[in-house]
DNA sequence: CGTGAAACATTAGCGGC
DNA sequence: GCCGCTAATGTTTCACG
């Protein structure tokens, strides 16, 4: 996580810091590390939390012990002719909502429309997933998937 | 978060619930939670953290508001010519680590070698990352970038 | 921004099912 | 084995200087 400057306007970081318990250090332990008293300390957190520059607090997990150790990226392409309404794109944007599959999906630059990242058990629970979901939504005319054979590199930091 | 339940050997989730302090909800809050006295309920979190099955604790920041507002994904091909000694695959892997600008980096199945997400300012700072550090590397010999242009769905959540 | 005090939370040890 | 109690210690969160 960052801890962020009082510099109004500015969020870059003064101090940084990854570790397993980042997240839920105590506003004291906080405190210490940016030499500050706890109450300011919890001040500036809850400004940051309000401005909405921290969205949310979220604990890891580790994708194959919780049981979704299977990653695919999904190109998509939507259905170009009703494009005058909206409708593919809007439909499709809702719809992957509701499919805990679908934990990211991006509208892309290029020659596909979207792409979503999907987190399932295994082959079979993905391809029941493209299958029942995907393919039959009348959206979708193309769809390509890659499977990630290795995780090289996997952070949530922010760091420059 | 996901909370687990006592069967052994199962990691299943008795209680999924999000919200922006979730991941620092308080043991006495998840204890009530989940039906439990706060003894055993820290008990069950920290076997969980020795387990490994929760990796760690992070705060999610809007990457708008802290400043890499461009999220791009980059499909690569790498160098076959000296594949035997296996070295443009672990040398770039190596080299990945340090790039902040590379927050994920997965080995993919299909035509592409690696893909990754990069997350940074501007346009300008991707062409820099992209010209002086991707396409400097030696063992990077293609290389396919799409920009994300809007957010539908981004989640940490696994939920089945 | 920091201090202090009340309310609240964490955590180890122990007895019981 | 896993639960819940208790009690000491530590933390959060105000109002106020």
């Amino acid at each position: 996580m960052i801890y962020a400057q009082s510099s109004p306007g500015s969020y870059r970081p003064s101090y940084i810091a990854p570790s397993p318990k980042e997240g839920r250090l105590s506003n004291q332990d906080l405190a210490d590390k940016v030499s500050l008293s706890p109450s300011p300390c919890l001040r500036r957190v809850r400004h940051l939390e309000e401005l909405g520059v921290i969205k949310r607090y979220v604990a890891i997990l580790d994708p194959i012990k919780v049981g979704v150790g299977l990653l695919a990226y999904v190109s998509i392409r939507l259905n170009k002719s009703n494009r005058g309404s909206g409708t593919s794109y809007s439909d499709f944007a809702r719809d992957v909502q509701a499919w805990p599959e679908v934990v990211e999906c991006f509208a892309m630059s290029g020659e596909m429309d979207y792409l979503l990242r999907v987190q399932v058990a295994s082959l079979e629970q993905f391809s029941r997933f493209a299958m029942d979901k995907l393919m039959q939504h009348p959206s979708v005319v193309d769809m390509r998937t890659s499977f990630a054979m290795q995780t090289i590199k996997e952070t949530t930091e922010i760091s420059f």
